[in-house]
This record gives C-alpha cells, structure tokens and sequence, in this order.
DNA sequence: AGGTACATGTAAGCTGTTACATGATTTT
DNA sequence: AAAATCATGTAACAGCTTACATGTACCT
C-alpha cells in the first residue's frame, strides 16, 4: 500500500487538503502505522486528479498558496474499498536501536545503560502522547480506539521489558564492564 | 543505518559469504528488525571491498559458483563500532494490516473477524518460531535473548491485545453487522 | 527577534525490491 | 518428480526522503 492508496483512504473520511493529510500522518492514529511526507502526499494528490480518483478546489486565501481541498470520487471510493479487500503486505519492523543492543559487546561500558535509559524515557512520552490522543475523540471516522489501545500496550510493554531485561545486555560482555567486575 | 553497515556489522561476528548474510537476516535475531535481500547485499559486498573495510577470498567449488567469503579489516572494524555510536534513527513501523482495520467500517461484515484470526494464527506461528530460534542457542556473539526475548513478548501481546479487543472492530459500524443485530 | 503554523510544490538522490539469468545438489 | 538449498550477480523499477523554493501570520 503506498501513499496514494493511504491517501485516497483519508478522504474516504472528509475532504482535506495536502497540508491536512500531511497532519493526519503527524498526529493520528494512521501515523502510528505508515507515515508520509510532504514529497510523496502532493504527488500523490496530483496523480489522484489525473485519474479522476478525487477532484480538487482550489480556495483562495490571503497571503498564502490557495488552499487545495480535495474530495474522493465514487470510482475512488469503489477503488479503495476493493484495495482493503487485498491480503496485507506483511509488517515491516525496523529498528536501528535493537541493532546497535545487538551489537552491545562493541560499545563502551556505559554505553548500554545510557542508550536503554533513553529508549524508555522515549516509551513513557508515547504513552503520554497516546493517552492525549486517546482522549481527544478525534473527530474521523477510523478506529482510533483501537489502535490507540495496540499503540499504548506495546509502548507500556516496552517499557517494563527494558526494566526487567536490561541485566542481559549490561555487565554482560564489555571488557570494561568485566574489568569492573 | 543501511544494509552496507548491516554486512559489515555481521562480518565482526567472522567471515561469511553473501549467501550466509542472507540467511542471518532470514532466520537469525537481526532478522526481527532488519531485512535485506540478495539484491542489495552483493552490491554492498562488492562497495565495502572497494572501499577496503572487507576483503574477499573466492573459494572453488564444484558445479557451483565461487564461494566468496569476506572478512572485515582492522579499518571496516573501527568504522563499524564508530557507527554504533551514532543516535539511532528513531524506528520504522508499517502495517497494512493495521491500516485496513482503521478503515473497518467499509468492509463487508465477516471480513474484520477472517483477518483477526488469521493475524493471531500469524502471532502464535511466529512465538512459535521465536521459541525455536531461542533453544537453537545461536552461533554468533549477537545478543540473540535479549532480542528474542522481545520478540516474543511483542507476539504474545499482539495476541492477547486482538483477542481481548476485537470486539472494538467487530459489529461496530459495518451496515452488515448493523442489520443483523 | 525567532520559532511555529499555515500552504504548495519540485528535483535530485538514496535505498531497496523484484524479476531475471544460471545451474548443480540434496531433500521430500 | 518436484521443491528446497546452495551460490552469485545485474538491471529496471518503485518508492520515499531530503533539501530547496517561497512567503505570510501568529505566538512568545
């Protein structure tokens, strides 16, 4: 599923414009799973037009670009709806955190303890940030409450794995750790 | 961090063959959060010879071609752990699976629940490859518990998480689900 | 005075995916 | 007999990221 795909979806929800998806990306649940930049969602919206997949107004405004609103078509809802019918890509992880924890045996001896300290500081502000958007009741239609729930229990789950399995990494095989020993 | 780091990362672990890199990715711990494909770890073999971090030694084979085994030299080694030192990006997420069950709503009535139980079969079999994985007590020095040990616990949520909440997206707002009640 | 929000877009480049090309050996 | 494993590589393509270009208005 590309961006084009994720975007033609978001006006299944209301008419929006480039910068709006762009902020649906940055605040919402969908940005929990897939992001999208500027450079990818204004194409996007182009090629969408072309293809008489949703229609665009322009508004205009003082002192800034007109304001393109966009609104999906029925042959774009009917494509749409026919795109969420296709078996899903499978997930893509990827962390370059747990690739540097697998490598721990090469970092200084501090290193370690520092890089997990900051990784769950990093997994309680999500929960903050999830429990906020939990609580706004985002006005579209997507299933925020359960994905903001997965969001939540992952970042938690996180967090007290770090806690409870730091011990495997530190003091584990640093030279520096072992001299400390 | 890309595949070329990930290649000489895995050779500070001792010399391997671009085929045997495949395999680290396909069934080893780094395998969880990273993935690369023959198609970009030759070419970034051969850029990490040219480049001097690696050498090659090609090793004759019957009916087969050359193995080349790469070892990393003393320059590739001191790139590698300068590299580690680095502020990890931040991680990458991406689930069609979860984006299709934002936009439940549009689905007919029995799909959401089909996708549900294929996605706990799909948890279950990868806790049940994860446990393997952890028995096999892996060759390399990676810190392979350590990871499997979140990976599984990532599963094993993902499992209780759909099964408990699955409610949230099943007879919430399909027509179909409506008109049976 | 500086940063953030609003607002759209292009272009170059990086990275990775997929398909193709080739073929023997081992396992099921 | 078919499928998986071993073994390397290229080329075309797809897709996304980043930087650049441009500017107003509001908030601190």
């Amino acid at each position: 599923m590309d961006v084009r795909t994720l975007c033609l979806g978001i006006l299944t929800l209301g008419d929006a414009s480039g910068y709006e998806i762009r902020k649906m990306f940055a605040d919402d649940a969908i940005g929990e799973v897939f992001d999208a930049n500027f450079g990818s969602i204004y194409p996007a919206l182009n090629r969408l037009t072309e293809e008489g997949l949703v229609v665009c107004t322009a508004q205009a405004q003082e002192g800034r670009p007109d304001k393109k609103v966009y609104s999906i078509t029925a042959e774009g809802r009917t494509l749409f709806t026919h795109e969420l019918m296709r078996v899903p890509a499978r997930d893509r992880f990827r962390s370059e955190f747990f690739v540097i924890l697998l490598f721990a045996d090469l970092l200084p001896g501090d290193r370690v303890g520092d890089l997990i300290d900051g990784r769950i500081v990093h997994h309680q502000q999500e929960v903050a940030r999830l429990e906020a958007l939990a609580r706004q009741e985002s006005a579209g239609a997507l299933n925020t409450p359960f994905m903001v729930g997965f969001g939540l229990a992952h970042h938690r789950l996180a967090v007290s794995y770090l806690t409870e399995n730091r011990h495997l990494l530190e003091n584990a095989g640093s030279p520096v750790a072992q001299i400390a020993e």
